[in-house]
DNA sequence: TATGAATGAGTATTCATTCAT
DNA sequence: AATGAATGAATACTCATTCAT
């Protein structure tokens, strides 16, 4: 997103809100481009239409707007989620058919595949940056594994593994999937998600009364 | 691994076979560690005990070492899957036992996962480096593709998916779940991956006679 | 140039342009001295007393430098032939009093000469770079090709060849001349000039009326 | 010059004197392609056929292999010049007529016209070179001295300024010409110099009894 | 707040040269 | 005499960051 020329004139704090939303945006797009070590803070600063001190005077360090990255992401994926919970009684078919949705939500945004791997090494690299991406990674598999419980529940079946570890699967198989659809081939990421749950119903055991 | 001061006379071969094989080492550690762009030429010839001509005398660039290091790792893993080819005669039960040992193979090389992303990740940004890597990526999933293609044959089942797709569908999980380990938690991969190959052969229909 | 240490507050632009002019002078006195890729940007920043840093925030890259080097002389001969131009009515005589200390000032700037090979040889081997010679070259050439034809119209003789060809002539005698300089003996090129000029004026045929 | 493949066996001393061939033959060809700092040992080594090894084995240095080419020039110019020499009696416009075989000469050895810049390029940088290289500078221009002397002698005419500075111009025009034939436009080195040469022969005095 | 010139440490890569074979 | 792996210093250029304006 590139600065927007208006004549209105903005109040301090909404001007600077807009210099930051214009950076936050561009540091977006050119990770996902480039990955994190690839975009230069020059570059973004030049996308969104400031100069390098702009990008200083907003946030502390190349970290922090990949940070704000995070924040914001998750942010959107806790409002998804919980619209999902929202109603609280549904059939098994109809979670089934919000999980399809889901997943295909999860192909739609192809750029976040990307950025969700970024983050990911760069956790595995910073160790400050890791204790802020473990806690809201946590936050994101805790939401999905509550989720998966109560799909189980709902169609009466014993998870074949513990919650948590099929949802950190999901997890992991969404970001491969991600990472190959990039440059293998247009691959059909939603589908392979359901092809994957609707194989762990099927392998589940019925629960004992 | 860093240069061995031995007092044994090498010849040139061995000499020159020595350089390569510590570079290589030196490069497969670094860019575990820091990633393709976070290891520098100066770092891997450095950490081997070479100058950095050395490293130019033995490969060409940077992308060559990162090439020598999937071609061996493509080698060691086409030598496993055909050992399991090898005895031609197992019934379904026997298959799923050596596929357990497949899989627990894949958690104990817990570096080559970050090497993997790095391969993947470098192939998305360099068209040149895609080329090269998108053949023997292809070799590598066809492999596994005919592995479950007989694999469902043993079992008289109707694979759910095209055995391709699900080659790269268990691709991604490896990938996905490797890169969750190095950060998040120690996490059983071989497991993970049986669960989901269990749950596809319970949701695949008995083949029509 | 070296930097100029003064207390005197220079604004903005003013210092930047100080900086500019330091890089230009270093760089003029090291191509002159070592050639174009003899002199390196490390040592012209140095030489200004900036850092190489410094070089690219001011240039894009070395050629640029050199195009800068260029545009500068270029501005000045110019200015210098369009002076001549200026006073319309001039005897034959006047004319050739004019040329003589035209040549003088090509010897005057003994440097010049040394600078403007390197430029015809980087010419010779960047074709990017030849392009933008290419055209300022022309511009010289023709400049001194519409004085020659001037310069025999008023003489009211007949060129004893294309001017547009003699003008190059003059050029590649001055460089040439300028080549020799440096090194062999301390040589008058002015009087050079001079001395092959009245030659052709003396081989030119009388104008048919 | 590329290593030639024979059968015949070569005594020790003709295989090296083939080796010293090909290594000059391929510096020549590369000094005038991209200049003497332009062009590296291992590819002057690589063009012949040969190891860089191969080339100090044969050559000290770079600077060597320079002075080569430059002894073998002046060989072939001076029995050059020689044989126009050696019919003593010629009338004027014989003298001429070789003349103009003379400047075509020049004009079709378009590659040493490079070299030639580049020597004295580097006798300019170079003490050490520039004492070789201003020996047999002086030599090739009291050749071509006595020369013009006599053509004038010949002409009985007096000519207008001293024949070595004379000389010196001729050199300087044929190299500023060379300079500009590799990148301006295909031009008539040759005539361009017989137009400055019969310029002086028009403007010079008739000689006093 | 925003600017962008300047910094200094870093990058991949090249090269003349050495030396054990 | 010829090889070519290895060296070490140099090269053009990039980048996150600082700071006077």
């Amino acid at each position: 997103m590139t600065k927007l020329i208006t004549k209105k004139r903005l109040s301090r704090e909404q001007s600077q809100a807009q210099t930051r939303e214009c950076l936050i945006q561009a540091a977006r797009q050119l990770f996902v481009q480039h990955g994190f070590g690839g975009a230069s803070i020059r570059d973004i600063a030049e996308e969104a239409g400031y100069s390098q001190g702009a990008f200083y005077s907003n946030f502390p360090d190349k970290e922090a707007i990949l940070l704000e990255l995070l924040r914001r992401h998750m942010e959107a994926e806790v409002m998804q989620l919980s619209s999902v919970f929202a109603t609280d009684v549904l059939t098994g078919d109809e979670v089934l058919a919000e999980l399809d949705a889901w997943a295909l939500t999860l192909h739609a945004d192809g750029d976040w595949a990307m950025l969700s791997i970024e983050l990911q090494l760069h956790a595995n690299r910073s160790p400050a940056f890791a204790a802020e991406y473990g806690a809201i990674w946590r936050v994101h598999r805790n939401a999905l594994s509550r989720f998966i419980e109560r799909l189980f529940e709902h169609l009466a079946l014993v998870p074949p593994a513990e919650p948590g570890q099929l949802a950190a699967g999901f997890i992991a198989l969404a970001q491969g999937l991600g990472l190959q659809r990039a440059s293998i081939h247009p691959d059909p990421t939603g589908s392979m998600i359901m092809l994957f749950l609707r194989g762990l119903i099927a392998s589940a055991q019925v629960m004992a009364k």
